[in-house]
DNA sequence: ATTAATACTTTCCAAAAAGTTAGTACCTCT
DNA sequence: AGAGGTACTAACTTTTTGGAAAGTATTAAT
């Protein structure tokens, strides 16, 4: 396996490239609420048991950076922004559903009810 | 999503399961090597880079400790410890190749030679 | 007696990720 | 004047993860 430098880190390997714009704790659970709707940060918020909101600040805005959303302010008062994935953002959405869909299955292995 | 309990760890959702099976930095580069042949502990060090000792030694009991890789003992001196995979284990091998080439997609899209 | 080999184990430490708590800016409405 | 609503921001602490370096056990070979 080849190692690289990405923005001053090193990588080992493209699944650890992958997982570090991806994963982490709240990534994908941001990502997968996008796939077919614009949300608000309120509503993710309200959406996503235990997040805080400095976590999903600095996770939108990490999204943001890497291209996988889009982030629209609108100058009112209260504040209002929305947040949209893109059509890179898209592209993560089967890879999340694969992951996904094998936990499903190691959880059922392991007897945990999944619903 | 469901939110449940695991060995006394709390998750929220299937991804997070998964990942704390297979994920980190090490684990998937463990599996993928052992996906078609046995390995000793030696070899292993020697083809994964940088890993520490205690890195493998961890990585290798916690991927035995889920029924993912099984560990033979030979009682001879010097040591001789052979890692294999177990059908489980294999179960992990098209997830993480999933991983991989989205991996390597990424990679190109940000212009890194991917060899 | 010393060295070599192999597969660990242990201790101590640093960095990264995540969580807690509190506060800010701005305008509207009462 | 004070409260309410929204999307943050900052400071601080805890937890998790990873890493470096040294040590252990056993026996054979020199």
């Amino acid at each position: 396996m080849p190692e690289f430098l990405y923005n001053n880190k090193l990588y080992y390997n493209p699944v650890e490239f992958a997982m570090d714009r991806i994963g982490g704790t709240w990534k994908m659970p941001i990502l997968w609420r996008l796939k077919n709707r614009v949300m608000r940060f309120g509503e993710l918020r309200k959406d996503i048991p235990h997040i805080t909101d400095k976590m999903l600040t600095s996770q939108l805005r990490q999204l943001e950076a890497e291209g996988f959303i889009h982030r629209e302010v609108y100058p009112v008062v209260p504040p209002k922004v929305e947040y949209s994935i893109t059509p890179k953002g898209k592209t993560a959405i089967p890879i999340i559903e694969t992951i996904r869909n094998y936990g499903l299955e190691l959880m059922k292995k392991e007897g945990i009810p999944t619903k």
